[in-house]
DNA sequence: CATGAATGAGAGTTCATTCAT
DNA sequence: GATGAATGAACTCTCATTCAT
C-alpha cells in the first residue's frame, strides 16, 4: 500500500513528532531525515495534514489487532497484567501518534478520533471481561465494573504519560515493575475476599 | 508584582495556549486578546519564552499553597477524596501551564520542572500519610506504599488528561462522579480487611 | 552650553558609535550607558539625528582650534612631523565623529560636511606653508605644491584608517614610529637636494 | 558556480551596500532590486550574513588575480604607477566589499579578513620589488623599504577613500591625475639622486 | 525636566506550499 | 515520480519615537 518513499517519509515524520511535536516538525526536516526532496512529501501526501492522516491510517490498521490472540485465563491478576502489557506495548510502539494525539490541539480531527479508539476499545474489552467474571462469581457482584474498568485504564494511561513526559527519577518506573507491582497490586484487591 | 498590563497579557497568553498550544499561540494574537500593542509584550517579558516563564512563575507561587489547610482525618476514603479534589482543582485552575507542560517538548526547562513539582509534592504527601496510617495500624502493614501512592497519582492524572483531551462521552466523567466512585472505590479497598 | 545630562548622553553616544557604528547604536543602549531614561534623549536632542548633530557641533567647535599655537619653524621635517602629530591627535581624540563620517552614508549632511573640514583646513595650511618655503627658496621651486600637500594628507589619512580598521600586525604601526619614519622620510626628500 | 538568481541577488546587494551600508540594506530591498522573492535570498544564502560571505568569496576569488600579468620594468615611476593603477582599479571594481570592510564593525570576520588581504598582498609585492631594486643598486641602499612601501600603500589608500567619501571639489582628483602627479612625484624622489 | 509605559513600522527569518521540468 | 527553484504569508523581535504623568 505504501511505497518505499512514502514509508521513509512517514517514519521520519513519526520520529520527528516524538522529538519535537507536530507544529515544530517542519517539512524540511522530514525531507532531510527521510532523504527525499521536500516537494516529494507534498506529491505523496498533499500537505502536512495529509501526512499526519497517513500516519494515523497506519496506526488505525495496526490498532485493529491490538488485542489479537490475547487470551483471558480468568486469573484476574494475570489477565490484567497481560492486558496492561498489551496496552503499554501498543502505545510504546505508536508513541508518535499517541503522544501527538495528546499534544496537539483539536485541529486534526482524524488524529483525535484515532487516539481515542484505543482506550475505548480497552474499555469495552474490560467491561466484557469483568462482566463475565462477575457472572461466573469469580469477583464480587458488588463491584462497580465501570469504576474498576476506568481505574485500570487511567492507571495505564497515567503510567504511560508519566514515563514519556517526566524525567524526574522519583516518578520513573520501568514497565515490568509497573505491571508486577502496581497492576498486580490493584488486581489482587479485586479478588481479595474470595 | 504584576502590572495590570502584564496581568492582561499573561491571561490572554494562558487562554490561547489552552486553545492552540504554545507554538501556535502568536504574539500578535496575544496582543490582540490582551488589548495591547504587540511590542508591549516584548517590553514586558523580553521574549515569548520570557512570557512563558512569567506564567510558570505565577503557577509556582500558587503551587506552594497547593495543600495548604488540608487536614487529614485518618479516614482513608475521605482523605483521598479530599486530596484528589485538591489536585483536580489545582490542575483545572492551571490548565494552561499543566497542559503546556505535557504538550510542549523539553525546550522550556522551567516549564518542565514546574509541572513535575505537583506530582512530586503529592507523592511525598501521600507517602507520609500512608506511613502514618500504617504506623497507627489503620491500614495493613503488608501494603506496598509506593505502589498505592503511585496508583493514586496515576488515577488522578489519567482522569485529568482524559477529561481535557478526550471528547468521547464514554470516557467523560465529571469530577464529583470521579471522586465519589473511582477514588472512593479505590480507597475503600485499602481498608477492606480491617 | 551642554547640560550634564546632555554631556553624558553625547559621551555615551560617541563611545558606542566607535564600537558599533551609528546604525547599530540604539537609543536604548545610549540611554543605558549614559544612565538616563531613553526618552530623555529625545527630550534633549529631538531625535537620533539631532544627537548626531549635537556631537558634530561639539566636534566643530573643537576643530576651530585644531592648529592653534602651532608654530612653523621652517625646518620641513620638524614642521611636517608636528603638523602630522596635530592631525593624528585631533582625529584620535575625535574618533567617533571622524570614523562615523567615513562609515555612514550621506544621509547626515552635517556630519559629512564637518568631517571634510579637517582635511580642507590642513590642505590650506599646508599650501600656505609650502608656498612660503618656496618663496624663501627653502624647497625647490619645481616642486608641485598641490601634489605634495595631498600626499601629506593622504599619508596621514591612510595611516589613521589603517590603524583604526585593521588588526593585522603587519599593517600596524604606532604613532611615533609613523611620524619618525614615514613622515620624516617623506619630508626629507623635499629638501633633499638643498 | 553562482546561479543566475544568486548572481542577481549579489549584484543588487553590492549596489545597495555601496549606497546605504550593510545595516541599512534590507533584505526586502535587495529582493526588490534583484527581482526575486525575499525568501529566495534566504533559500540561497541562509541569512544576510551568508549573503555577505558569498559576496566576500567572490571578492576573494578575484583578488587572487589582482596583480596577474603585472610586469615590473625596473623603471620605478612606471612601475609604481602601474601598480597603483592596478590597486585603484581593483578597489574601484570592488567598492562594495572594500567600503563595507571599512564601514562595518568587526562582526563579520570573513569580511574583515578579506579586506585586509589586499593591502597585505600589495605590501609583500612592493617589499620584494624594492628589495630587488636595491640589490640591483637602482635605488639607494639607505632607503627604508618598510617606510616607502607603507607610504605607497597609504597614499593609494588615502586617495581611494577621499574619492569615495568626500564630495568637496578641493579634495577630488581623478585617477589619472592622481597617478601622473602624486604617484609619479612620489616615485621620482626614490631615484632622485641617481 | 525626566521618567515609565506604550506604540507602529519594519527588520530578518521560517514555513508550508507550488510550479516548471 | 521526484526534483530544484521560487514563493507569500506569517512569525518573533527590535527600533526610534510619543505621550501621559
Amino acid at each position: 500500500m505504501l511505497t518505499k518513499t512514502q514509508f521513509k517519509i512517514i517514519e521520519a515524520f513519526k520520529r520527528l513528532i516524538i522529538e519535537n511535536g507536530y507544529s515544530k516538525t517542519t517539512t524540511k526536516r522530514i525531507a532531510e531525515l527521510a532523504g527525499v526532496n521536500e516537494s516529494t512529501i507534498f506529491k505523496n501526501f498533499k500537505d502536512k495534514e495529509g501526512l499526519m492522516n497517513a500516519a494515523v491510517d497506519q496506526f488505525l490498521i495496526e490498532a485493529v489487532d491490538i488485542t489479537k490472540d490475547l487470551e483471558m485465563s480468568g486469573d484476574v491478576e494475570k489477565d490484567l497484567i497481560n492486558l496492561s502489557r498489551r496496552y503499554q506495548e501498543f502505545v510504546a510502539s505508536h508513541q508518535a501518534i499517541v503522544l501527538a494525539g495528546f499534544r496537539e490541539t483539536f485541529e486534526i480531527s482524524k488524529l483525535n478520533e484515532a487516539v481515542q479508539r484505543v482506550p475505548i476499545h480497552f474499555k469495552k474489552l474490560l467491561i466484557a471481561y469483568f462482566e463475565e467474571l462477575q457472572s461466573e462469581n469469580r469477583i464480587s457482584s458488588s463491584i462497580s465494573i465501570e469504576s474498576e474498568v476506568m481505574n485500570v485504564i487511567w492507571l495505564n494511561f497515567g503510567y504511560f504519560l508519566t514515563k514519556n513526559r517526566f524525567q524526574d527519577s522519583s516518578l520513573d518506573y520501568n514497565l515490568d515493575y509497573f505491571l508486577e507491582n502496581n497492576i498486580r497490586n490493584y488486581a489482587s484487591k479485586l479478588t481479595f475476599r474470595e
